[in-house]
DNA sequence: AAAAAAG
């Protein structure tokens, strides 16, 4: 890929310019900004205390340098360290102290302020003010199982800590979300978790705050010290690469200064810089599944640690034949089993394998279901057109050039659009770029750092347009997304619901676009099925080519009503007398037989 | 059939 092939002519040089500085910016999760390196070279002889303030660690605790020095860095301390936590005073109130002093010995490098960045993005909370909050009063939330932490409506009504507050607020986080009214209580409360709730409703906030505050409050049992050797006590598991960096991105976020150690793990990246960083210490491991296992068999990572485990879109992770890893990760290594962990399973979907990943994995779980922010129903306006193949792309141009037109204040607002091949995806990308639409694209076949690099030129607004595959359509949250074209209309209705899914996120109002023609027919009644339910709009020849089609329209799981059957699979499973840790619940996997009929038809079209 | 992910 040649640079010029990428580069738009349609921008004007000012647009040009901001482009070229921000593809030229090396996007890698290590990336220190340029200010942030010279400040930390700008005050070499900056005196231990002010580290140690940084790090908000108190006053009496010096510099984890200093630590180091008292301790030595590289003895067993003993069993009489236990006491560290509260002889330390002030360590993170009277918690995990040497469970910790692995990151604390660390080297002494100041920790970069992630919320920096923040002020790199051209989009600014101005804008997130648009926030629509009275609509997260709308979303549909039901949770069963036993003794239910009961949800909470502030953030102030959650004893988290006094450094998770302050990131709170960093993050402009005013209200809490529906999924983290619910989930942060009951995981604070020790309970597993099955959450049926896509991302861009709060979730990475959900299950890290808790993570963060547990490895802050508790104690932990000296972690081993095998060289080279990194024993993390969490685990977060995502399937693709550039959602691991996200909620990488989050975490940091969320633990700023609180003296945990997030650390991301992988593919496609060199692994070298990854085992440095594990080396250097990890509290929260965050990675995809294929690296983690390749760490696993070199044993620079050990899971006897781990005391909360979090899986993300799970069910996305199994459709992508990750399963085998998965369970060799949970079931094979090293790793506490079921209830001497605290374990969140987050899925969008709820289909079978996910409900025997369920009870494989969870002990006596509390299950939540939460209507999305901006569900399909309600903030996504959908637009089918009938579209025949060979003018697809010239229909994209006018649709692109039109948008242009109406942009408001000069913004370009984001379009993702979205196509079914690697290749198709390049030849578009060129199209657009060639016809003067500034666009990059992102696939499987290109690499990591160009993945990054055009996701970044996206979300800044130096692209506005980005050509994706499958690769893009789950998960990532990406902020003003104006416009999903789908391209090439996926052969899964779900697929297309998670892919319109990238719009309409926080309560903004998204437009979603399908090109539809011949090749399609398999989607005629799912779609339209799908638009009528969310009060679309559904044009009549889409209609008429709907009840031509046989019905099922392929391999459609909306019309199949074997959500909930995964709760016999349950019950067939013995792990439950075995494996309950917990003791008095009696094995109470606590689903509740009202549950498979107790949604409306918006809420479920969200999540099938 | 295509996409993703370990190298």
């Amino acid at each position: 890929m040649s640079a010029t092939m990428r580069t738009a002519t349609w921008a004007d040089s000012a647009d040009n310019a901001a482009n070229a500085s921000s593809t030229a910016r090396p996007v890698k999760p290590a990336y220190v900004p340029p200010h942030l390196r010279n400040r930390s070279m700008a005050a070499p002889a900056e005196p231990p205390s002010l580290v140690a303030n940084d790090r908000g660690l108190g006053n009496n605790w010096g510099s984890s340098s200093n630590f180091k020095q008292d301790f030595g860095a590289g003895r067993q301390v003993g069993g009489g360290y236990g006491g560290g936590g509260g002889g330390f005073g002030g360590f993170n109130r009277g918690g995990a102290g040497n469970g910790r002093e692995r990151v604390g010995g660390g080297g002494g490098r100041r920790e970069a302020n992630p919320f920096e960045n923040d002020v790199d993005e051209p989009f600014t909370e101005q804008e997130n003010t648009g926030i629509n909050f009275d609509a997260y009063d709308d979303i549909p939330v039901e949770t069963s199982g036993e003794n239910v932490p009961p949800p909470v409506n502030t953030f102030a009504e959650i004893d988290l800590g006094d450094a998770l507050n302050q990131n709170i607020k960093r993050c402009k986080y005013v209200k809490p979300t529906p999924v983290q009214r619910y989930a942060i209580p009951i995981s604070l409360a020790g309970r597993d978790l099955m959450a049926c709730a896509q991302t861009g409703s709060g979730k990475t906030a959900a299950f890290c705050f808790p993570i963060i505050s547990g490895i802050l409050t508790e104690q932990y049992a000296q972690r081993p010290r095998v060289a080279r050797t990194a024993y993390p006590l969490a685990l977060i598991l995502s399937p693709t690469r550039e959602l691991s960096c996200q909620i990488h991105d989050e975490a940091k976020k969320f633990s700023y200064q609180t003296g945990v150690k997030v650390v991301v793990a992988y593919g496609g990246a060199p692994i070298t810089q990854q085992l440095r960083e594990l080396e250097r210490g990890v509290d929260i491991l965050v990675a995809t599944p294929g690296r983690l296992v390749d760490l696993l068999e070199r044993a620079r990572v050990s899971l006897q640690m781990i005391r909360y485990l979090a899986l993300d879109e799970a069910d996305r992770m199994l459709d992508m034949g990750f399963e085998p890893q998965i369970r060799k990760i949970v079931e094979q290594m090293d790793m506490p089993p079921p209830g001497m962990r605290q374990t969140l399973l987050f899925s969008a979907t709820f289909p079978k394998e996910i409900q025997r990943l369920a009870s494989d994995f969870l002990a006596s779980y509390i299950f939540l279901a939460v209507g999305r922010v901006g569900s399909s129903t309600d903030l996504i306006a959908q637009r089918v057109e009938y579209v025949l193949e060979s003018d697809k792309r010239s229909h994209l141009m006018d649709l692109l050039h039109a948008q242009r037109e109406n942009d408001v204040n000069g913004k370009q607002g984001l379009t993702l659009v979205f196509v079914e091949t690697k290749k198709g995806a390049d030849a578009l990308e060129h199209c657009l770029c060639v016809n003067g639409f500034p666009a990059t694209c992102i696939h499987g076949d290109r690499t990591q750092q160009e993945r990054e690099q055009a996701l970044r030129s996206f979300k800044t607004g130096n692209t506005p347009i980005l050509v994706a595959t499958d690769v893009a359509a789950r998960g990532l949250d990406i902020p003003r997304v104006a416009h999903v074209v789908n391209f090439d209309l996926p052969n899964d209705i779900d697929d297309y619901v998670h892919r319109i899914g990238r719009t309409g996120r926080a309560g903004k109002m998204g437009l979603a676009t399908a090109f539809f023609n011949d090749s399609n027919l398999s989607m005629a009644k799912p779609l339209a099925d799908l638009m009528q339910e969310a009060n679309q709009e559904v044009p009549a020849w889409l209609t008429r080519y709907a009840a031509r089609t046989p019905y099922g329209g392929g391999r459609n799981k909306r019309t199949g009503g074997a959500r909930f059957g995964g709760r016999d699979v349950r019950k067939e499973s013995s792990y439950n007398k075995g494996n309950d840790y917990y003791g008095g619940n009696g094995g109470g996997y606590g689903v509740p037989a009202s549950y498979g009929g107790g949604y409306g038809q918006g809420v479920t079209s969200a999540w099938d």
